[in-house]
RNA sequence: UGCGGGUUAGUGUAGUCGGUCAACACGCAGGACUCAUGAUCCUGAGACCGUGGGUUCGAGUCCCACACCCGCUACCA
């Protein structure tokens, strides 16, 4: 492997539309944090940048719901987040933002250069324009009647009736979400990076160059590459953003994934004046710690961006991480299911590292793993207070006892030795680990030191040997006291927090990452301070406490989920309506549609015949659960085809404002063919 | 539906090139110890490695099919 001279590591920028929960911290920030104070330990040139990424559609709508403009929303997460990070010792040497200056100015610059080389194409097309917000509205952003269904509430790029996806400039009386006023049709330009011309760059580069990038990684972009590039619009008619640095581009910004990675070097830029030599040197190692969701950006788009403008390096690694689900459900920030660090950090005050333990110990690094608060509990009971907290508070303790602090001569005999051997063997494999982004596995090599501590005082027993060979313990002591001076280092990169609080103990300056397993770390003589505890349990009443917490949460998410209502849609008339011939039917059989997940295919008497109907109520029955069942049913309903099968009708369902369906059914035994009007 | 990832003891996970690979941690059972936050140490029980085929002298490990879970995508008359 190539031997570097220095690091450029960087963090996903987090989306400030919201604070960061602890999805975000085992995915991305932990093991940033981790990678990058174990190098400074290691003495490597290393520099972290990280900041808000404060662009982009989703946070303008937000400060309009809120009746704030973008710049108060960004303003308030950024420092919710940038406190957060630095109460939890999340170390980067700058934590920044992409509406500071010195961003718009890198930015332009970068677009500017990839401009003037004639790296982008431009392209034409026509989009819908409200006239009173005085923008360009994304097809999301659309609503209106879908040109083959007439439903009225299909969207710009999709009908959600028919399920057609549509252009939007065929969608018949549309409305703009976010004004409710007809937009008009407009031409406009916008820039495009041609990724599709680099694809074989990409291929090589990514398939052959870096086989030790995760498989997750590259599959990812396999699958990308297999469908084939596109040209990708690097540019936005919004009024929220870095604006385009070239002539003629009034009212047009970059796109928000245009300029956040470019928020990493001018992060960097603002931090030193010496920035260049973190990326344009090819003896920098760049690493880009990120999320599953991130992949693409990452791996295609923004080395696509580098690569283009010719003077950068490009990242030798991507270690993207899968997600963690919270008490087996999926965390979300709209249903506020989630943990969120800054409330974290009021409730549990000084708990830094017994979180990072938690979720170093779980970090999805191969799928998604789960957080749950029971497991948060066991594992600091059973492993941070019973393994390392205990070890510890054993050596000092008996130092205490017998010496009164005063750390004892040494005079090793084999055995002690191999205990040194392990801890150097141990700290290297930890390396080992940190260097491949395996940091669970790194976690617990350094458990096992503390572990191997253990035995060696059960082994020794020098609380026997006190009585019939003191000398003796003098130099099982000591050695246990250079054994939990090595976990001071060792632990460093994991437990911040604990370390500092334990070389205080200790009474030393942080030892250097290779001191640990050194026999001299604690002189002879050495006066320690007292010996406290570094854990407390984790009582049940707490965790508690969080479950129901959370609990709640889901029943207020119930509660508050007023029942969306869509909005009545355009009156018809009285033989519009009887143009529908609306029955009973009774379900004779229904059998799952194969290979879909949503789909059955369902035997309906209708009185006038049986026919066979297609809907898409798997997720909510099963097809034993269905038989015999009294249903309203459409059946002049033009026929279509669906995966092969013709469904005739319509079974009519209720929907809720989650998403739940259920049968509509008569309230007496009507036999089918009984009409509805 | 397409693509990607996953499916290994009660739980969470390791298993690089196919041959001590069935491992580690927690939990559980029994024992030892008492310096330590009822912590620690030792011993043990617990997995036919999602299912079914195939390649091979030999497969969690390679190939094929299927099932289930997650993400994106499609579909949901």
């Amino acid at each position: 492997m190539k031997d570097f001279k220095r690091y450029m590591v960087t963090s996903a920028l987090p989306y400030a539309n919201g604070p960061v929960h602890l999805g975000h911290i085992a995915g991305v920030y932990l093991p940033s944090d981790i990678y990058v104070r174990y190098l400074r330990l290691m003495k490597k040139d290393v520099l972290w940048v990280c900041g808000s990424d404060e662009h982009g559609v989703p946070i303008t709508l937000k400060a309009k719901k809120e009746g704030k403009s973008p710049q108060d929303i960004v303003d308030r997460y950024h420092n919710i987040i940038k406190k957060a990070f630095e109460d939890f010792g999340i170390s980067t040497d700058i934590y920044s933002r992409t509406t500071s200056e010195m961003h718009y100015k890198t930015a332009q610059e970068f677009f500017k250069t990839l401009n003037d080389k004639g790296v982008f194409s431009k392209k034409t097309s026509k989009q819908f324009f409200d006239p009173e917000e005085k923008m360009f509205l994304a097809d999301r952003y659309l609503s209106g009647t879908c040109p083959h269904c007439d439903h009225e509430g299909a969207y710009g790029d999709q009908c959600e009736n028919c399920g057609t996806s549509l252009n939007a400039e065929d969608l018949k009386n549309p409305v703009s979400q976010l004004s409710g006023a007809t937009p008009e049709l407009r031409e406009t330009e916008h820039w495009y990076l041609p990724l599709d011309e680099y694809e074989p760059f990409l291929k090589k580069w990514i398939l052959e160059d870096h086989k030790e990038w995760k498989n997750t990684v590259s599959g990812q972009c396999r699958s990308w590459f297999e469908i084939g590039l596109q040209p990708r619009a690097v540019s936005r008619d919004l009024n929220w953003g870095v604006p385009l640095p070239v002539e003629n581009s009034e009212g047009k910004v970059m796109y928000v994934w245009f300029d956040a990675p470019i928020g990493y070097i001018s992060a960097t830029r603002e931090h030193t004046a010496d920035w260049e030599k973190y990326w344009k040197d090819e003896d920098t190692k760049l690493v880009h710690f990120i999320g599953k969701d991130n992949i693409v950006f990452h791996s295609i788009i923004f080395p696509v961006m580098l690569k283009a403008e010719g003077s950068y390096i490009l990242p030798d690694n991507v270690p993207a991480n899968q997600f963690l689900n919270l008490e087996g459900d999926k965390i979300s920030t709209s249903r506020n299911w989630a943990v969120w660090l800054h409330e974290y950090l009021e409730e549990f005050k000084g708990k830094q590292d017994e979180l990072r333990y938690v979720l170093a110990a779980n970090m999805p690094e191969a799928k998604d793993n789960d957080f749950r608060w029971k497991d948060y509990q066991d594992k600091i009971n059973n492993e941070l207070v019973a393994v390392l907290g205990n070890f510890v508070n054993r050596a000092l303790v008996l130092t205490q006892k017998y010496y009164d602090n005063i750390v004892p001569e040494c005079d090793c005999t084999p055995e002690d030795d191999a205990i040194f051997e392990q801890i150097k063997t141990a700290q290297q494999k930890i390396s080992d680990k940190i260097e491949h982004f395996r940091f669970r596995d790194a976690l617990k090599e350094m458990m096992d030191v503390a572990r191997l501590g253990n035995k060696y005082l059960a082994d020794t027993e020098p609380w026997k040997l006190i009585k019939t060979n003191p000398e003796r313990v003098k130099t099982i002591m000591n050695v246990a006291l250079q054994t939990v001076a090595s976990l001071s280092v060792l632990a460093e990169p994991f437990l911040p927090f604990t370390t500092k609080r334990l070389q205080k103990m200790l009474n030393i300056d942080a030892p250097g990452w290779t001191n640990a397993g050194a026999k001299n770390i604690m002189v002879p003589g050495h006066q320690t301070a007292k010996a406290e505890l570094l854990f407390e349990k984790v009582e049940d009443e707490v965790v508690e406490q969080q479950v129901r917490k959370l609990l709640k949460t889901k029943e207020n998410n119930k509660a508050s989920e007023k029942p969306q209502v869509t909005p009545m849609k355009k009156e018809i008339t009285f033989e519009d309506f009887l143009k529908s011939d609306i029955r009973v039917g009774v379900i004779k059989s229904a059998e799952k549609v194969k290979k879909t997940k949503k789909l059955l295919a369902v035997e309906v008497d209708t009185g006038v015949d049986t026919r066979t109907v297609i809907s898409g109520i798997a997720e909510h029955y099963t097809p034993e659960e269905i038989i015999g069942k009294r249903v309203v049913i459409l059946i002049n309903l033009a026929p279509k085809k669906m995966r092969g099968i013709e469904s005739a009708g319509m079974i009519l369902m209720g929907e809720d404002a989650d998403g739940k369906l259920t049968f509509i059914s008569p309230e007496d035994d009507f036999h089918a063919g009984a009409t509805i009007s």
